[in-house]
DNA sequence: CACGATTCAATCGTGCGCAAATTAATCGCC
DNA sequence: GGCGATTAATTTGCGCACGATTGAATCGTG
């Protein structure tokens, strides 16, 4: 048997596995305000850059509009953004936060530091490990 | 606005955006097989010890058996794997590769270097790495 | 101005991933 | 032996992900 073949020596196990935990431990925080992950981390990008076109949304999140779309249509029937056409072109929708979009930030403010304790990690590792992924990801897609 | 609040600020994204990253890499590798990602990651498993249960492949890999269930049966169908009741305990299912099953493990014995040329890390890097996201996801598990 | 090429979002089809409900078999305890 | 509790896998329903296609608007070039 070939060193190196075995499911717990691959790299790609142990993301996949700690990416899908990670998703479930967010998930007691995320179900009272009525949110899955993936719109957590569409409404992180929105309330950075409010107003963004759903192909930029995609590039910030790496997500296609097969995958948006749907999700969006999610969040403006919580009320918690709207989709208008933008009048100068009329190819690009333009996801604006509304109101409730807005509040939802500070019902949604205990989180990253409730992950952070929940994760047991110093803030020095948890940025090296995330650091760490970022080249690994932009090498992987390199 | 409160740092580590931002999207890139936080690991959850790192990771979930490493995951797909890692799992599309993985594609052009696994299409000519006739294989997705996670069937690849079962087949790991079964190469390792054949004729598992279906739970104890869920312990594993840490999925639940409806998303096995049908995914064992796509193997089957392709006809990589048997399903089969155990008669000792007719509640249980036996998975066991079949020869065709076997014969892939040769067909992608390429992958986990090919794999690991493509995220340019060094053996210790990538062991490193491993490690520590082992013990992130024990943690988070925890 | 015309018209082919491009861009943008939406749609369609397939395969996860997981909670909850279901069905069937086994176990435990009397 | 009988019967409620437990266990194993399946089924159902929903929400991602993503390749591929579509349809509409815009751009670019002649």
């Amino acid at each position: 048997m070939a060193k190196g073949q075995g499911l717990d020596d691959q790299l790609c196990f142990a993301l996949y596995a700690a990416s899908r935990a990670m998703t479930r431990a967010y998930q007691p925080l995320l179900d009272p305000l009525g949110l899955t992950y993936p719109q957590y981390l569409t409404l992180l990008t929105l309330w950075e850059d409010d107003g963004q076109r759903v192909s930029a949304l995609g590039e910030r999140l790496h997500l296609d509009s097969a995958t948006l779309t749907p999700l969006l249509k999610r969040l403006e029937a919580q009320g918690l953004v709207t989709r208008r056409r933008s009048s100068q072109d009329e190819r690009v929708v333009q996801i604006t936060l509304t109101e409730a979009g807005w509040d939802m930030r500070q019902r949604a403010g205990h989180i990253p530091l409730a992950m952070l304790c929940h994760t047991g990690l110093e803030l020095g590792e948890l940025a090296a490990l995330r650091e760490q992924l970022k080249t690994l990801t932009a090498r992987i897609r390199a």
